[in-house]
DNA sequence: TCTGTCACG
DNA sequence: ACGTACGTGACAGAC
């Protein structure tokens, strides 16, 4: 029993300004949140959003899932994704929420087994430094060889400031440049995502490019040679088929483009976790900790409390050491009871 | 079965 | 003038 979000917004009240899909006007979440300052009812209508979802998706359905040892055991596949990630189901255990506290608190129902604790380990901004070892050289590789804060240096060399000096402001839109730049993102999407004039967020775009010149040229090496051999290929020779970069048709051409950038980023780091798995799962024999879950950057595993720090070492020495890139690989961790706790 | 939406990385 | 960031899976509702 739903309500019909589209006809009250944009029939009964005429909010304007609303995305066109295809059978219509968008009610998703980013144009309900642009039309709050026009009336309550958007942003109603998103909180209401916010605990459907979680009721329906996690709440209810879980609970079905619990087996006889009392505990939920996810699907895995291997050859879904066309990137080489895994993707997991019935239940999928990789998307549990976390962005939220309300969403967190469905994360903290997942508990450890008596006398076991949670430890989480992630690549920190594996994907960038994915795109670093590509690159070869330039402020990418030079920032995550010192360790400093990779936003923060990007938004220095955007905006033209020394880093002690980046605002916050500046860092976020610096975020939002790194975040998109692995996906090949265009102006209209950072501006939209930064709401700042589309003007404005091409000359960041050009700023960017403009400092990271290596950046451009692996994106255009990479479109080149997906072109030539119709096929994408991560560090460590996982392919993707990719027809289209041929397209008459520009946007099917830029979508294959974006897909010949992004595939070896993701694919890489999807070859490098399932690497660290197995130096891991290797790393644990005689020890009484168990993997539990791959979320795409992270393990999750079940240590008992008396091992936790010499497991917590070897987990991520076997994922630091997973592959030797031209920048390091950082892992963090963290531990605790409940899966909600353990960052 | 398709579409829109939204949870995650 | 047009469309507009990569990869997934689950749910509700329309058809």
């Amino acid at each position: 029993m739903v309500p019909i979000p589209s006809q009250v917004l944009y029939e009964r009240l005429g909010l304007k300004g609303a995305r066109k899909i295809k059978t219509g006007l968008s009610t998703d979440a980013d144009t309900l949140d642009k039309l709050r300052e026009q009336h309550p009812l958007p942003g109603a209508v998103l909180a209401w959003r916010e605990a459907t979802k979680l009721k329906s998706t996690y709440v209810d359905a879980l609970p079905n899932w619990v087996g006889a040892d009392g505990r939920i055991h996810t699907h895995y596949d291997q050859a879904v994704a066309a990137t080489g990630r895994l993707s997991s189901s019935d239940p999928n255990l990789q998307n549990i929420p976390i962005r939220t506290d309300e969403g967190r608190r469905i994360r903290d129902c997942f508990v450890a087994a008596p006398g076991t604790v949670f430890l989480s380990a992630d690549y920190s901004q594996i994907e960038l430094r994915v795109l670093a070892h590509h690159c070869g050289e330039g402020p990418l590789v030079e920032s995550f060889r010192a360790g400093e804060d990779i936003h923060r240096r990007t938004a220095s060399e955007v905006f033209g400031v020394l880093p002690a000096l980046v605002s916050s402001e500046q860092r976020r839109a610096a975020k939002a440049i790194n975040f998109g730049i692995v996906y090949g993102m265009g102006a209209f999407r950072l501006a939209n995502d930064l709401r700042i004039p589309r003007a404005q967020a091409q000359a960041y775009i050009d700023g960017y490019f403009a400092r990271y010149p290596q950046v451009r040229a692996y994106m255009d090496g990479a479109c080149a040679r997906a072109r030539e051999l119709g096929y994408s290929e991560t560090l460590f020779g996982r392919r993707r088929p990719i027809p289209g970069l041929d397209a008459g048709n520009q946007a099917d051409r830029a979508a294959a483009e974006r897909i010949a950038i992004n595939s070896p980023i993701q694919g890489t780091a999807a070859d490098i976790i399932k690497l660290a798995m197995i130096a891991v799962d290797a790393a644990l024999r005689g020890s009484g900790a168990r993997l539990l879950l791959q979320v795409h950057d992270e393990l999750v595993l079940e240590v008992p409390e008396g091992e936790v720090e010499p497991v917590r070492a070897r987990v991520v020495a076997a994922m630091q050491g997973a592959a030797a890139l031209a920048v390091p690989l950082v892992v963090d961790s963290g531990v605790a009871p409940r899966w909600g706790g353990v960052h």
